[in-house]
DNA sequence: TCGAAACAGCACTATTCTAGTGCCGATTAA
DNA sequence: TTAATCGGCACTAGAATAGTGCTGTTTCGA
């Protein structure tokens, strides 16, 4: 049912504690390394889980982790500058709205018999792109902003 | 990863065959029915999962059913008073982007631990509500017209 | 009257996905 | 040296999905 996973869900939080801090930081500051433990103490989250999803989002670009004792994870950019789109897209892997619906690889390999004659497969290919752009005009920013509409898509228009 | 459901896909392409029938009838004319059977015989999905669809479609008020020999369904509205998410929602339940996200039956008793902490269920929730007015938006006639853009994102801006 | 075509409901299996855990190696500051 | 940390692989248990079977009920038409 368009449901995200627990996997997104913790890096998401993660994610949203790490711009938390840095909009408590002052101006120019560097950011200092959080470790996994660290963010799995603050939430009751199962902590395995969510160095899982810190190290999905490492390999996405979105964290930049040191190892070694003190070491941890911090964002690779400024809040601002990280997309939802991004986000869940190193999370869960390319976005996909039906099973034929690879963003790059389109007609993957013969997956689906109605392809040849499917009357939805390129309209639904246009609703995603729909929705993926909601995802990508999203920024961890605006997630951190908890009174903020994150979508932009109501306070623009009231 | 987002996905629609595959009883959804086949739900929609019958939909989508009903939608362009009707368009292709004089005006005033009133709907046939179509079976099933004959819906199955046109794409090459598995009919029975096909019914299954119908069935639900039925349920939740999109489709109009008639029983015995000759029987079959048709669209209860027309094509451009059904929206996408009507038909999502009858197909595959109350959206959802997070475990937590009832759209009407919030803080569904105690199934998160995260929830009394969680920095991301707020936002999360009007991103929900962001991409459910998206689905909203889409008319099933908007998703027959191949051509058109059903989103009418880009169209309008562009 | 009878039978075939169609919807309606229930239940069942197999496959895939998700959630979560275990283990061990590599790295690094103390 | 040691302990804390990331990094990679693999594994289990549970849920969801995909698909099928069967039986009943309605209705048209012969
Ligand atoms: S071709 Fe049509 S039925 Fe097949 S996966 Fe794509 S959208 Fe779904
Ligand atoms: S409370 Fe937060 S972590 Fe829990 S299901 Fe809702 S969004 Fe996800």
């Amino acid at each position: 049912m368009l449901r995200l996973t627990k996997r997104t869900e913790y890096g998401l939080i993660a994610l949203v504690h790490m711009a938390e801090l840095a909009a408590a930081r002052p101006p120019g500051a560097e950011a200092e390394v959080i470790s996994a433990r660290a963010i799995g103490d603050i939430f009751p989250v199962p902590k395995r889980m969510l160095a899982e999803a810190l190290k999905h989002l490492q390999q996405g670009g979105i964290l930049e982790s040191t190892r070694g004792v003190r070491g941890g994870y911090r964002l690779s950019r400024p809040a601002d500058q990280v997309s939802l789109g991004e986000i869940v897209s190193a999370l869960e892997g390319p976005p996909a709205l039906t099973s034929c619906a690879g963003m790059g690889a389109a007609t993957s390999e013969g997956s689906c018999e109605v392809e040849p004659v499917c009357p939805i497969r390129s309209p639904l290919a246009r609703l995603r792109t729909g929705i993926w752009t909601l995802f990508e005009g999203v920024t961890l920013q605006a997630l951190a902003d908890r009174s903020a509409d994150p979508t932009g898509l109501f306070s623009a228009t009231g």
